[in-house]
DNA sequence: TTGTAAGCGTTATCAA
DNA sequence: TTGATAACGCTTACAA
């Protein structure tokens, strides 16, 4: 009941001093004598003084927020990308508030109109669904992670080069066909990259591929339909023959994985399997599947890295606007387990 | 460039009228006529106001803020959690200030010091590092989820019954003996609830069980280790004879299944599994995994609501403080697939 | 129905 | 090295 409503008035009163003294106590501690640091210190525990940084807020205009929004929690990438995220409050400070948009633009233009009400200094999206163009004219820094980000700064996986790995491991395990599996994406969204990058090694060492762009559902159930419906496919189009199959993500990779051992009882050897993510899910298959791995704690790191440059430029006295968004990429890593030769 | 710094003098200068009145727009349209509501919102419009939540909060004391302290998001029952919390947005109106905490006392303790600073006005715990004595004792309601709960309010899955509801589906299935592993759980944590339930079960029906309490690792290839020696273990100490194995989680359960898988190539018929947590890896393994499903939505929402009942006491104006913490009880849903009869 | 004025708890500016 | 005073943007009595 004794709501702490300790302030730096009730500490000047106590120690004779103003309240400038006791922020500056805070602020710039070495302006005072170190006597009278102790002093304030005595009083601070003798009240049980609990800051309160609303004031300080409204006084300064610094929040120390960062909004994320990101579209789910429910795939590992996104999960594991905020808890690196919301690590990284160690190093930087910044408190972050959380939304978790369903990929609708009004809904998310909701929540940013709501973090700005809150003076977030900082915007991380993972989410794709508002335009960069868009995000840019908040005129808040704004950080993109592996989205359209022609008018923001972003941070992405090298996804042309996760497309190289991919084809050059199955390459390199004699596959009579390469064939990759994914969405038809837009060519704006990084992930696109990792097709280019298969056709190019596939292409420039005159490797049969087949590239399926489609749609493998919305819910696990049609996942396991569709692709259950892509083996018979491969069966019957490529008999015999040695197959090398890229999946667009380490749970679909898993499905197939499975479908292949409900069938044989185990993986066949016409079949190498390489998924994309490096999720727990790749780790915790049948057998270990092998996989592009994201470095998602770096991607994370330098995420925030960028932004908080950008939100430190703003505190000066002239802040001097980005001209130029800043992309930056991380090299993916190949991780060879037990579906790859 | 041109920051929006539009406020309540602004638009009063331009319409004419005072700083009250425009506050009263946003919170008592009523009080004001329709014809100066529409000049206010004309002005509103004209003037590109962007609200500013900061000095609400420093006038009014509310701040819609709602702590979270998660241990990890790694696990697919915390983020799922967390999913759903963030969910509640839309019904409460509550933003959440995240924090991932990964089980030290003193920097959990620093955590909850910076979102009390930011006058939160609940807070919602999924980590037991500190007790719940020392949670009632920062005098902010708290509600905790799965963790020891003495002196807090909390939400839980109804435990015992999913020890009860597991038991009971591998007795039907006619096994020789029932087993169940887990940790061995402090008795003041819910989830020790499960293993009374499977006990209980086992003892009113004498059925044949055994009772195997011991850690599975804190790293996959731990947990693959240990759990690879359960097997042998139980194929010498039980061979021929139908085995029904209550795993502590979903995880864990994948790992058995998948080493049996491993061994034989399918799950031999002397075996019956059953997991906890219905989290997407039961749908994901091999075969299909039965489960225990613990309604994580139903939780989610249960917290918010005790929560946001006991923070809108305190802003009566005789606020009544809590006799007794609140404890709610969720059951959980016995889930059927391919790993039991 | 509307206005005045006094806060809310800090920081910033200027002066001493 | 310290203090007085005025912000910061809004809410809330109390008046009118």
């Amino acid at each position: 009941m004794k709501s702490n409503k300790v302030t730096f008035a009730d500490i000047a009163a106590y120690t004779g001093f103003s309240k400038t003294t006791i922020s500056r106590y805070f602020n710039d501690p070495d302006s005072l004598t170190l006597e009278n640091q102790q002093k304030i210190a005595d009083a601070l525990v003798a009240l049980d003084y609990k800051e309160n940084k609303v004031g300080r807020i409204l006084a300064s205009g610094k929040t120390e927020f960062v909004g994320i929004i990101i579209p789910n929690l429910y795939l590992h990438y996104y999960s594991e990308m905020l808890n690196q995220i919301l690590a990284t409050y160690e190093k930087y400070g910044y408190k972050f508030l959380v939304f978790a948009g369903n990929a609708r633009a009004d809904v998310e233009r909701k929540y940013i109109e709501e973090l700005l009400a809150y003076n977030i200094e900082g915007l991380i999206t993972l989410s794709g669904t508002i335009p960069s163009k868009e995000l840019a004219a908040y005129n808040v820094p704004v950080v993109g992670i592996e989205r359209e980000d022609k008018y923001i700064s972003s941070v992405n996986t090298d996804n042309y080069m996760g497309g190289v790995q991919a084809a050059s491991l199955l390459k390199k395990s004699d596959c009579d066909i390469l064939i990759h599996v994914n969405s038809d994406i837009p060519d704006d969204v990084p992930a696109a990259g990792r097709i280019k990058g298969f056709v190019d090694v596939c292409e420039e060492n005159a490797l049969p591929y087949e590239l399926i762009l489609t749609h493998l559902g919305d819910t696990f159930e049609e996942n396991r339909e569709r692709i259950s419906a892509l083996v018979d496919q491969f069966e019957e189009k490529y008999p015999g023959k040695k197959k090398g199959v890229f999946m667009p993500n380490d749970t679909h990779a898993n499905v197939f994985l499975n479908i292949l051992f409900q069938r044989y009882g185990k993986l066949p050897e016409t079949y190498q399997i390489i998924g994309f993510d490096n999720s727990p899910i790749s780790r915790e298959a049948v057998i270990p599947l092998s996989t592009v791995g994201q470095q998602i704690s770096v991607i994370a790191n330098e995420a925030m890295d960028i932004l908080s440059s950008q939100m430190a430029e703003r505190k000066k006295r002239r802040p001097e606007p980005l001209k130029e968004p800043v992309h930056k990429i991380i090299p993916p890593i190949l991780i060879r387990r037990e579906t790859t030769a």
